[in-house]
DNA sequence: ATTATATATGTTATATTATAACACTTTGTT
DNA sequence: AACAAAGTGTTATAATATAACATATATAAT
């Protein structure tokens, strides 16, 4: 009786290297650590990526092309994302403020109601300032 | 006595034509619509997107490779962003919101004080919904 | 259990977005 | 005029992303 699989075996790969990773990931750069086992196209990687954004598993960081592992336990839909970004070094954090989130969630605009945010801050990192 | 030039051909070229259009322009889309005008490479084009995003006369939407004017009046520096984009249409609002502006721009986290930021809020405009 | 349905895979090819590098020209300053 | 800075034109290429098709595997329904 084996458990229900969340993950599909390249969805799986991909997540575990995203996962480990110190930074922000590109697809390419995924694709090439990836080659030894055997997935060998860009397909199989946006692939992979796509799902793995659905679930909320990681973001894409618009303004950089990149990927991050979500660090918010069970952030199953990802439709309030925040994040701060050094300029400098390629450090990518994962904001999660309640406050913020909240503001954010309940702004509207001419009756327009939003169903998803990002939002992307861009400073220097304490290390790098 | 001519009055001093603030843009370079190419620059007002492409600034013309994003100002006139209806929504967010791609840099392949701008090319093919001035080849007419004599620019015939990418660099042309992605030369003059820089300049006019530093002077803050248009920006881009990250999650779309798309750059719209900046309907701001003297929106110098664009350091303080917002947009609503339908996921539907090709509608991109830019927002000005001063609480918002304000609220976002006097945030920081962990002693990182933010230089700029880019929001971009996601739904369906009045038409599409 | 078998059929049906949805999801995932592997693959080749190609589209789209963006930058490198180099030679030259125009504009602004001292 | 001499120099520096910004802009132009061009060729080539890098980096990012999707289309399309054939096949395979998992899930659910009868």
């Amino acid at each position: 009786m084996t458990q229900a699989q969340i993950l599909s075996k390249n969805q799986q790969i991909v997540l575990d290297i995203i996962e480990k990773a110190r930074g922000p990931l590109k697809a390419y750069s995924i694709l090439f650590n990836v080659q030894k086992k055997g997935i060998n196209a860009p397909q199989q990687i946006y692939r992979a990526l796509d799902k793995l954004i659905k679930l909320g598993k990681i973001h894409k960081i618009e303004s950089k092309n990149a990927f991050v592992a979500c660090r918010n336990t069970d952030c199953e839909i990802s439709k309030a994302t925040a994040f701060s970004i050094c300029e400098n070094c390629e450090m990518v954090d994962e904001i999660s403020d309640t406050k913020l989130s909240k503001y954010l969630t309940s702004f509207n605009k001419k009756g327009m109601k939003f169903k998803r945010f990002n939002l992307e801050f861009f400073g220097l990192c304490k290390k790098c300032k």
